[in-house]
DNA sequence: TCCATATAGTTAGGTTCCTAATTACAAGCC
DNA sequence: GGCTTGTAATTAGGAACCTAACTATATGGA
């Protein structure tokens, strides 16, 4: 524990936001700029405390996401989907798969109809294993999100999907 | 571009929730679970395109967030403190002063006060790399939240910030 | 004063993701 | 049918983090 080693952090403030704007002679708005820098810091949080999380079941955030979606679709799919519903690169894919492989979890098959593409496969200790972890792994989920009622949690559902949706003006153009 | 090629994505879904913990005897709520899975989707996509968005200026997120960080503190700080603030570890930190010194951003110093630590020093060019790209910076993180309006900025930031405390369910224990 | 313990910074090695290039197969067009 | 172009998966190499172990200096008792 080094990164983490306490629990403050308002971390960006309004005030260093407001700072920054003027130092630089701008006429952006602080707030606006402070809701986007506390997602990013809120989402690189959450993403190293996931990578903890599921280290507990010797998985990381994307096998296991790989594994659900896989669970999801009837237990098979291909790589280039499994890629493409993860929002990962299929290279990346390939690498989930070695793993998951290595440790049982899935296998891989030849695809019947396209002799490029294969399939892959979640085993018996795959979905054992995606059983194991789901009573505990909910409850985290659900106690993560406890703070909020179900009211300013449908709000919190639709403010962020508005702000995902302009997470594009960071790479255009 | 390949891990992001569409726009699509609503990506995890409340039925998908509901599923999942029908399938497995469980009694969360899959609205709070939606909540979760979401915000770990948008933290994990916001944080790549943060990456594409600084790569433009030469620099990746957490190279910024050093230079920055260094502006707010009149130019100078101890890489202790630096990974403290930055919520980084001192091994991480060490790193980007590496690169940040090699492209002369930056500049270590010995401290006088402390024979074991050093002080890394914004340079004029540091600083002035931080002015080129500021314009284009903020107007990017403006536009990304420009789909909410003031009121649901600041309600935004209180319910992101109340979910942000509840992190810790997933590392604890 | 001396020694145990703590802290600053770095180094070594591992993880997760990426892009670009490679290999194999598929499919449309002349 | 043969050729070009497209797609599936992998490989190779790189970037950004991490933890653990190391070196050097500081500090606070006995």
């Amino acid at each position: 524990m080094d990164a983490h080693e306490s629990s403050f952090e308002e971390a960006p403030t309004l005030d260093q936001a407001r700072r920054q704007i003027r130092h630089y002679g701008l006429d952006s708005d602080p707030q606006a700029v402070l809701v986007a820098v506390r997602l990013m810091a809120a989402g690189a949080r959450l993403g190293q405390a996931s990578e903890v999380h599921f280290s507990r079941f010797g998985l990381s955030t994307g096998r296991y996401r790989l594994l659900a979606d896989l669970e999801d679709s009837e237990g098979e799919k291909s790589p280039s989907l499994l890629a493409a519903s993860l929002g990962v690169s299929r290279a990346t894919v390939t690498g989930l798969i070695d793993s998951l492989e290595r440790d049982g979890l899935v296998l891989r098959r030849p695809s019947a109809r396209d002799g490029r593409a294969s399939v892959v496969v979640l085993t018996a200790r795959g979905a054992q294993k995606l059983r194991d972890l789901a009573p505990d792994h909910f409850r985290r989920l659900q106690a993560m999100v406890a703070g909020l009622s179900v009211e300013e949690r449908t709000v919190f559902l639709d403010l962020l999907s508005r702000v995902t949706r302009g997470i594009g003006a960071l790479t255009e153009r």
